[in-house]
RNA sequence: GCCGAGGUAGCUCAGUCGGUAGAGCAACUGAUUCGUAAUUAGUAGGUCGGAGGUUCGAUUCCUCUCCUCGGCACCA
């Protein structure tokens, strides 16, 4: 007898066990058709699996974030229907739910092309057409892997070998097609209509790159054609902000083949560029924070002794003197450490906190590279702070305040951040690795942020913070880092004299707030979509005259423009205005000032935005005033 | 690095079932001096990513290679 309290409040009583489906249908016929699973006591479960005792139950639709995932995961097995038809001898791996889709990894034994992608997805509609119920049968391991290696599905077979005996597992049937799960899945493949084929990659079995590469077929599926529509246009749109296309349609910096991974950088880019640094040295300088500058080429031996080169030296450039090796520095701490090193440090100089805008190199597969976002060549806003273990916990209390209030000013709120524990490869005692742990979760903990644990992907040297931001087609990129480290400074012999007089070795923080300077313009690029922010944009005002009459006034106007620090420039092409103004609000220049005869008489400048807006005539200094004001706010 | 797809004019792209290529925009020259997203006429522009092979002949077919794009693995 059942008792089963609805989201509502009202309790509705059944003589013996009943489905979430009867539960549906016993509310509505309308509720029936629309559900997919049903949440009892909170957890997800088949519409189809029996309620035997009082419960609290929610019926799921596909109106519900987990009604679209379970859309999507059923999709999954949609796709595995249609190879099975199309290809009856591909083998089936995994098939999980991804944000906006889900994706299958298959062993086909042949290449598939865009063209067998349409094909499938056909076939998959036509699948979903008929209507068929999904029918779901709980089994042993035993039978699971019986069912598996009649039906020649390997992978299949070696996902149950891993399960323990005593456990069941749910088989879903789609017609003739099985395939395994946790579930919950659509009772029916009626609810399988808005979705789409997206693209194929490789992907290595169980993530590992010692394993053979399975093809996987990556989808998107939504609740409704409307949702799916909208999605597509949202990637569409999102193309547009590409930082690479945007960096051509500006004239920012472009990469080429003979040093792939490594940005030349425009005049136009590398003012963005110059303004972040600025920007950076500024905050910096009133954090206490010293800059300073080290060698590129540092001999190999120190890279040795900090234990770089035993996990990287494959992904370092080298190069050659007079028989000494030198590596090119992929990062900056042992440089620091160096110059930390000179002269005896007292407890007094601590915290000592040495920054640096370090370029960087490193040889990055060549695989990964991705425009500003994967390069081999790089500029971190790196800095090394030595304190004594007391300091931690201030010190990483300070640069997380930093760091969030840096994004702020660039428009950034929306930050994820994982912390990373230690790795199988590492240096340094486990007493050490529990102590430096331990201190970055209390950081975290104290400042109520929310972070997702990463176990074992610490450096080698400690454990680290990562902050993260997303691009345009939300792919999430690493910008910011907390590190500690209680190994280096020892390997590299920092010490410095305590209170009693006697030699201690200093902790060292490795942090960066924006990480690499060119990821962050490329984040920064995509988030802007090309349209920065008056305070960063490469110029920030055009001054365009009608004729030729206004072409020394205009050429007045920027002069007082600039000896007010403001990056302006003319154009007295013979063109005409409408031209003109169409060439510049393209290239997103914050401001378009018309000078004619009128503005002219009048000592103003007819000011138009980049948005289109009409700002009407200001005087030359007021409209300076308004630039300044702007760029002050960092709006 | 691995899997897959690409590389043709400055950009976006078409094309050649093997007979050395074309459009739009941009550029250049001239005319036009014009009031808020494209004035007009003309001109020029490409070892079809690179190397090798097959062929009378290769941008096209084959092999190798480099780079780019989408993933995977990696990411101090």
């Amino acid at each position: 007898m059942p008792a089963i309290t609805l989201p509502d409040g009202t309790v509705k009583s059944f003589d013996q066990p009943v489905t979430g489906m009867q539960v549906a249908e016993s509310i509505g016929a309308g509720l029936a058709k629309a559900t997919l699973a049903a949440r009892i006591d909170g957890r997800l479960a088949d519409a189809c699996v029996p309620i035997e005792h009082d419960a609290e139950v929610a019926l799921v639709t596909a109106k519900d974030q987990a009604g679209l995932d379970i859309i999507r995961h059923s999709c999954a097995h949609l796709l595995g229907q249609a190879l099975k038809t199309l290809y009856p001898d591909v083998q089936m791996a995994i098939g999980p739910v991804i944000e906006d889709g889900f994706y299958y990894d298959i062993n086909i034994g042949r290449q598939l092309t865009p063209d067998d992608l349409e094909t499938i997805e056909k076939r998959m509609l036509e699948l979903a057409k008929r209507d068929h119920e999904v029918i779901r049968e709980v089994v042993t391991p035993d039978q699971a892997l019986a069912t598996f290696e009649a039906r020649h599905e390997p992978y299949k077979a070696e996902i149950v070998r891993g399960i323990p005996a005593g456990e069941t597992i749910a088989l879903y049937h789609h017609e003739d097609y099985t395939d395994m799960c946790v579930g919950p899945h659509v009772p029916n493949s009626r609810h399988l209509r808005a979705f789409k084929l997206m693209s194929l990659a490789g992907a290595y079995w169980r993530g590992d790159s010692d394993n053979e590469m399975l093809t996987r077929i990556y989808g998107t599926a939504w609740a409704n054609d409307k949702q799916l529509k909208a999605h597509l246009a949202f990637l569409e749109e999102a193309k547009k902000r590409d930082h690479r296309l945007i960096a051509r349609k500006q004239d920012l910096f472009h990469i080429q083949e003979e040093s792939p991974g490594m940005i030349f950088w425009h005049d136009r880019g590398w003012q963005i560029y110059l303004q972040i640094t600025d920007y950076i040295r500024a905050r910096l300088d009133r954090e206490g924070y010293k800059e300073v500058h080290t060698p590129s080429l540092i001999d190999l031996s120190l890279w040795e002794k900090s234990g770089h080169a035993a996990k990287f030296s494959d992904d370092m450039f080298m190069t050659g003197s007079e028989d000494r090796q030198f590596a090119v520095k992929p990062m900056n701490c042992p440089a620091h450490v160096q110059i930390y090193n000179r002269g005896l440090k007292s407890y007094r100089d601590l915290p000592l906190r040495l920054a640096e805008f370090g370029s960087c190199h490193r040889n990055e597969a060549s695989g990964t590279l991705h425009g500003l976002m994967r390069v081999r060549g790089f500029t971190q806003d790196d800095a090394h702070i030595f304190c004594t273990e007391e300091q931690i916990g201030e010190e990483v209390s300070a640069f997380t305040d930093l760091l969030y209030s840096v994004y702020a000013d660039f428009g950034f709120t929306d930050v994820l951040i994982k912390l990373s524990t230690r790795p199988e490869q590492r240096v340094g005692s486990d007493d050490i690795w529990d102590k430096a742990e331990a201190a970055l979760q209390k950081c975290l903990d104290d400042k109520n942020l929310d972070f997702e644990l990463q176990p074992g992907e610490g450096a080698f040297y400690g454990p680290k913070v990562e902050f993260s931001l997303r691009d345009c087609l939300n792919r999430v990129w690493q910008l910011g880092t907390i590190q500690l480290d209680f190994s280096m400074p020892e390997r590299l012999e920092a010490s410095y004299i305590d209170e009693q007089g006697d030699r201690q070795v200093p902790v060292m923080l490795h942090r960066a707030i924006l990480g690499s300077l060119e990821r962050f313009i490329g984040i920064l690029i995509e988030h802007y979509a090309g349209s920065m922010p008056l305070w960063l944009a490469p110029q920030q005002a055009v001054v365009l005259n009608i004729t030729d009459g206004q072409a020394e006034y205009a050429q007045d106007v920027v002069k007082r423009l600039r000896d007010a620090g403001l990056r302006v420039d003319t154009d007295l092409r013979n063109e005409k205005i409408g031209y003109k103004i169409r060439e510049h609000t393209m290239l997103r220049v914050p401001y378009l000032l018309v000078v004619g005869d009128r503005e002219m008489a009048g000592d103003g400048v007819a000011v138009r935005t980049r948005e289109g807006e009409d700002l009407g005539t200001l005087s030359t200094d007021s409209f300076v005033e308004h630039a300044r004001n702007r760029v002050k706010a960092r709006n």
